[in-house]
DNA sequence: TATCATTGGACCAACCTTTGACAAATCGCG
DNA sequence: CGCGATTTGTCAAAGGTTGGTCCAATGATA
């Protein structure tokens, strides 16, 4: 009658007596969908008592509704959540905004539950734009799972896990980034030794989003391969990544095959191994990228691509 | 009036009994089909109860009008498959309706061309159902490249640069066939000293669009690693992927740790090493999987997944 | 005090699964 | 026409899953 229509104007507060009798569905039921499918998860008063919200009863009657329409109550809960829920949540405070998005990723990663990591991850995905998701939310991420697996607190299958999703994540944004047109190029690639693929894919998220078109030529790119691929696509900038450090001698060895290779196209090289690499790599005219902070970086690559054109 | 807009509004996941109601089909009639005719293969949820979408229920309904027109059951659920399945149907010859676009793929990897590879690898991708894709083009295109590479046709430039390229499109065809609800759960893995990626990801495409919720763990996964997934994941079965056989004694040392890993849950185990491995495999009550014809393997993996339930 | 809430577990009917079987209907063919 | 062979709808048994409901002990509200 019209007591609900007014009911229904300010944000209800009913309890679960009264929404038995509005929805039709008995308050045992109720407890139950709740404790099942989490649909719908009311506030509580301070002494536990459920308060029903005019959306929680919306979501309520949508069950109702589609479990008239045929479906089984564990599906239809289903359902209902996933059209209520995608309602937009709200961008926090200025301090470190990806901070409880890296938590609940790594969270995830701990439960060890592909589906909430997946989900996490898309949330995430789309939460800003793809290079700064890539390094303050997924870069970090990873860094943090590889401290907590060194100290035990994660194991070896939740990396591979954590590995498998973020790498998909990855290489889905640079798809999304990656320019149209003939933007310079910038060819990337992995050390000879190179295990480690999520360097290279983070900067690739980096320079396309800086309208650098990317290809890569992933992990492991022995010299050979990297100089045929400099002569056939004659790119602005060459991106080198090397994360565990070979010995001296067969550091300087590495370094003079790539240099050679990459011949007078401007080249950088980034990873946790460049310290042992700098001296070589400079006194051959690349430039290590040490600072993560992209702001740096991108002058010195905008400088760098800048200085060289392509001929031909 | 609402119950047909609800009904298009959601994407129909219906229990049997709604279905025979629904259709008229009596429920024992509809596992029949299925069973006989494979019409229509509904998806699953983790407890293996079928779970019939909107296009299965159409399916059923235009076997129901061929039959009332005459046709035997049989010979109604031929066509009303051949009616439904080829929708974007190329008129083209029975042969090979996909080779142009190897041929396409193959030419862009030769002539060193990224953007005209990714573009020719976004018309692949749309060009059909993302398993006869993965299969029939890009599990093709690679095994050409390897063996131009064996060759020296492809140079090692070339093949990290298909490799990217196409490992990127299999990860994203992968996240569209990824079946959403509780489906039932398979962890895919590559031996401990895998180091292609490529077999495990068709394989999950294939798996995927049988409404399989597919788990990555990837490449070089070793049994502890594994086994603490099954134990978290609790599967319903276990692919395994081998391709560089192992010395005799070390295989039988790794397979023993797999089959220890996995313990009761169903698995299977493919790719170029199986040969070597079948007998320890076998011995350990896993399955090969030779035969790289999806039909066969659909049916073998179907009748594994609901061998055991997943409990505990 | 009488009424309503809370939790967690437990119950049980209804439903689902597979396997195997079986009889009626239909077909091919001598 | 009649006789095997195949097709096809239906059912039963044995066992797992789902989901509405109830209970007991306890606390809050009026």
């Amino acid at each position: 009658m019209t007591s609900t229509a007014i009911a229904s104007l300010h944000r209800g507060k009913y309890r679960i007596h009264t929404v038995a009798e509005m929805t039709g569905v008995p308050a045992a039921t109720l407890r139950a969908w709740e404790r099942r499918y989490g649909v719908p998860v009311p506030a509580r008063t301070s002494s536990a008592y459920r308060v029903y919200s005019d959306a929680d009863i919306a979501l309520i009657r949508r069950v109702v509704e589609l479990c008239e329409g045929g479906l089984a109550p564990s599906e239809a809960a289903r359902v209902a959540l996933e059209e209520h829920v995608p309602q937009a949540h709200t961008p926090v405070e200025p301090g470190d905004p990806y901070a409880p998005l890296r938590e609940s990723i790594l969270q995830a990663i701990e439960a060890f539950d592909p589906r909430r990591l997946e989900r996490e991850l898309d949330r995430a995905a789309a939460s800003g734009p793809p290079a700064t998701v890539a390094e303050d939310v997924l870069r970090r991420v990873l860094l943090e799972v590889g401290e907590r697996w060194h100290t035990g607190r994660v194991t070896v299958a939740q990396e591979h896990l954590a590995s498998e999703a973020i790498g998909t994540v990855l290489r889905r944004m640079l798809t999304q980034v990656q320019p149209e047109g003939d933007a310079r190029m910038v060819l990337l690639a992995g050390f000879a030794d190179e295990e480690h693929e999520f360097p290279l894919q983070v900067l690739a998220v980096h320079l396309a989003s800086w309208g650098l078109r990317v290809v890569q030529l992933g992990v492991r790119t022995p010299p050979a391969a990297l100089r045929q691929a400099v002569a056939e696509l004659q790119p602005a900038l060459v991106g080198l990544s090397c994360t565990i450090a070979p010995a001296a001698h067969r550091a300087r060895e590495l370094v003079d095959a790539y240099a050679d290779a990459i011949g007078d196209v401007p080249w950088i090289v980034g990873g946790a191994a460049t310290s042992t690499l700098a001296r070589f790599v400079s006194g051959r005219g690349g430039q290590i990228v040490e600072d993560p902070q992209p702001r740096a970086l991108r002058s010195q690559v905008e400088r760098m691509c800048s200085r060289r054109k392509p001929r031909r």
